[in-house]
DNA sequence: AATTATATTTAGGTACTCCTAAATTTTTAA
DNA sequence: TTAAAAATTTAGGAGTACCTAAATATAATT
C-alpha cells in the first residue's frame, strides 16, 4: 500500500531530480523539513517497493512507476491550485497550503471534473505546468530573475508557490506569469535589483529575485 | 493535537448519539468497522482530553467540546456532498466516500467558499441537515418507510447515504428528499412492501426500506 | 442466586513515521 | 595521502492506530 508519506516523498525527489539525475538524502530531508536519518528510512522502504533505485551513501533516482506515482500528484496539486484560484475564488497565496493536503486524497473522478472545469487547463496559477492524465511534463529551461542582464528584458514563466508572504509582495508588484520585466540596474554588487514592471521603476531585493523564473535567453513563454 | 481519527470516532458517536444519551463501544465498533478493543483505547484518549466522558464498561457521551468538533466535521462532510453534487456534477451515490476524505483535510476558507458558492443550504442532497457554521443540527424526529401503516402516504426527509449500489437503486425507483410515498400494502408478513411512487407501483424489500425515511405522522417536511 | 452469555477491557504485538545520538562512509582540504 | 569536515546510515526510541487472544465485568436466564 502506498501512504501519503510515500507520496510526499516521491512528489519531492521528482521535483528535485529535474534537471540532475541523482538526489541526495540531505536534498530531500531540507526540502521536507525532516531529518536525513528518516530519509534513509523511507528511502530503502521505497526503493523495496521498485519505485526509486538507491545505493547506499549515493542518492536516489526515481524509476518509471515512481515517476508515474509523483507525475499524478504533482498534476492533483496543480489542477487544485488553479482550481481554487478560478473557481473557487482563492488568492494565490493560500492555494499551495490546501493544494498539499486535498492532493492525496482527491479521486480520479474529482481530478477529471477539476480538469473539465477549468477547459483542460496546462499552467497552474503560478506558471508550473500541470502534466497531462497520462504523461510527462515538458519542462522548459529556466533561470532566475538574478540572472539576467542589466538592460533586458524578460517574460516570467514561473513562482516558487511555497511562501505566502512572497507571493503577496510579488502579486503587489505585479509580478505573475507571462510579466514582462525589464532589469534596469544590477548596481550595488549583492544589492537590490532595479526592475521596470509595467512602466514603474521598482527596488527588489536579490533573495525575491531569486523566487522568479523567466524564460532562458532565445526563449519565450509560451 | 486532533487526529483524523479521532475525528471520525467523534463524528461517530455524535451520529449514534441522536436519540439516545450513551453510545455503546460495540456500537462505535461496529459503525467505524474496528474492534471494541480499538475503540476502548481511543475512547480513553479522547475522554482524557475532555471531548467525551467515560465511565468504564458504561459507554460514552459527547462533552460541549467533543460535539463542537463533530459538528464541524459533519458540516464539512454535508457541504462538500452538496458541492460535489450541484457544482461539480457527481453522482449522489459517489459523494460520501469523496467527502469522508476531504471532510478532514478542508481549510475554514473552502468550507466558507462552498457554503456561499451554494447559497448558504441547509440540507444535503441525502436529506440530511447541514449544520450551522457555530451550531446545532435541528433534529426532526423520523421513522422508516417500513413503519408506515398501509394506505398512508409519506414524504421522504433523508436516507442513509453510506452505501452506493442502495443509493443507485433509490435513484432509479425515484425516492429522494421530499418524494411523497404510498403504502399501498405491506403483506405478505415480512415481504416486501408495496409502494406508489410518482403514480407506479412498486415492490421494496424491507431492507431496502429501512434506509428511508420519512417524517413521523403528523410531521410534514420543511 | 447461580450460571451462562454477552460486552468490554487489558495484555501483548504489528506497522507506520518520525526523532536524536552514535557509528560509518565519502568528500574536501591541508 | 592523510587528517578533518560533511554526509549518510544504523541503533534505539517515541507516538499513533490498529489487531488478536485472554481476562474480567455486566446482563440475561434458568
Amino acid at each position: 500500500m502506498i501512504t501519503h508519506a510515500m507520496e510526499d516523498y516521491l512528489k519531492t525527489v521528482y521535483l528535485l531530480q529535474e534537471g540532475q539525475k541523482k538526489v541526495s538524502t540531505s536534498a530531500i530531508a531540507q526540502q521536507m523539513d525532516v531529518s536525513a536519518a528518516s530519509v534513509t528510512g523511507m528511502i530503502r522502504k521505497l526503493a523495496a517497493m521498485g519505485l526509486l533505485n538507491y545505493a547506499s551513501y549515493h542518492g536516489v533516482e526515481l524509476t518509471e512507476g515512481g515517476k508515474k506515482i509523483a507525475q499524478e500528484i504533482i498534476r492533483h496539486h496543480r489542477l487544485l491550485e488553479l482550481y481554487l484560484v478560478e473557481i473557487m475564488g482563492f488568492t494565490w497565496d493560500k492555494v499551495h497550503d490546501e493544494a498539499d493536503k486535498l492532493e492525496h486524497v482527491i479521486s480520479e473522478e474529482f481530478e477529471e471534473r477539476m480538469s473539465e472545469a477549468l477547459g483542460h487547463p496546462t499552467t497552474d496559477p503560478h506558471g508550473h505546468a500541470i502534466p497531462a492524465k497520462d504523461g510527462a511534463l515538458q519542462e522548459v529551461a529556466y533561470e532566475t530573475l538574478t540572472k539576467v542582464d542589466a538592460g533586458s528584458s524578460a517574460t516570467v514563466q514561473h513562482v516558487n508557490d511555497n511562501d505566502p508572504e512572497m507571493l503577496r509582495y510579488l502579486d503587489q508588484l505585479g509580478i505573475l506569469p507571462s510579466t514582462v520585466i525589464q532589469v534596469v540596474s544590477k548596481e550595488p554588487f549583492n544589492g537590490p535589483l532595479r526592475l521596470r514592471i509595467d512602466q514603474t521603476e521598482h527596488f527588489v531585493s536579490r533573495e525575491v529575485a531569486g523566487n522568479v523564473f523567466v524564460a532562458a535567453p532565445g526563449k519565450e513563454a509560451n
